[in-house]
DNA sequence: ACAAACTTTCATTTATTATTGAAAGTTCAA
DNA sequence: TTGAACTTTCAATAATAAATGAAAGTTTGT
């Protein structure tokens, strides 16, 4: 395999697995083609490499900008911007995990506790439905801070997590 | 807020999260509606209470038993089947982990490994893409190891990770 | 102040994904 | 072995999500 089809297959793959996880293809695969590029890229090659149009390289990098992991970067002389990716995994799985956190997790837990704090009118069902979602907060709660947590790390959490499992 | 409000909006919720993390939306719903339920339910009582068809509640009623987070009851004397979902929460955490795991980041993995082991031309931007594949594969390969670990302690292993990181 | 170079927006179009429902399949009791 | 009761399949359809591209917006050099 040569290098321009690695990459390519690279720049697939990395799209697919975010449709899978609910992000959009192209600003997964966009991600992807910065990751791999030694320096910025121009709004105009990003369009050439994959094949899509201004709005979409557009929006998709505004995206990707709000999540915070992908910049804005001038070179001296130059009128158009150029993107770079956040390279530092580690940085990179901590902004994406308190975005979703901030974005899904918290507003489903919102609904959670309203949900399990329901009067009842102590029917079997109405019982059981308030005794399941407040597991189901406790649960996730404990997950989300679980999340928190482990970014607080800041520095190869990853990794010091890991043995620390293992003891 | 009422039982009945209450139930519809949990299980609305709930498929909202699964569409955001690309899981179908009737397959959360009818997860949720399962998960809230004291006893299993019939495919024409969820079929009413989701307001689908035999065929959509048939095909995710199959996808969420793939999973192994949905069963398949038999009463005595009852032709029809019943559903009922696993409701140990760890047990439920740790068989989406698995599932999530053999589907899409071991098929990532492979291609990871792949796209990094390329034969170089010794460019400076092949060498870059070999050395941030790289570490990809092994970030996460150490994500994809700790999900493992985790789901290991088996009871309730949440709880104690979390105890672990806290310290 | 103008205009060239570039970016963003958004109504329309296109692609993707999910849903339907009728026909085929299965199981079981008589 | 028949047919009633139920489930599954899948081609057609509908709903949803993403992409386009042209017009509007912005910035900068002269």
């Amino acid at each position: 395999m040569e290098f321009k089809e690695a990459k390519n297959k690279f720049v697939q793959t990395w799209g697919a697995l975010g449709s899978q996880w609910g992000i959009n293809k192209i600003m997964a695969q966009i991600h992807a083609l910065l990751m791999v590029s030694n320096d910025a890229i121009s709004m105009e090659d990003i369009m050439e490499e994959l094949q899509i149009s201004r709005g979409n390289a557009s929006m998709n990098l505004r995206a990707l900008m709000d999540w915070g992991i992908v910049y804005k970067e001038y070179k001296a002389g130059e009128r158009r911007e150029f993107f770079t990716a956040e390279k530092d995994l580690d940085e990179l799985a901590v902004k994406i995990a308190r975005e979703r956190s901030k974005r899904e997790i918290k507003p489903a837990l919102k609904v959670l506790k309203e949900v399990s704090t329901i009067e009842t009118n102590n029917s079997d069902e109405a019982n059981y439905f308030i005794d399941q979602t407040t597991k189901l907060y406790d649960f996730v709660l404990k997950a989300d801070t679980m999340l928190e947590k482990a970014t607080e790390f800041k520095d190869n959490w990853l990794g010091k997590l890991l043995l620390k499992i293992m003891k």
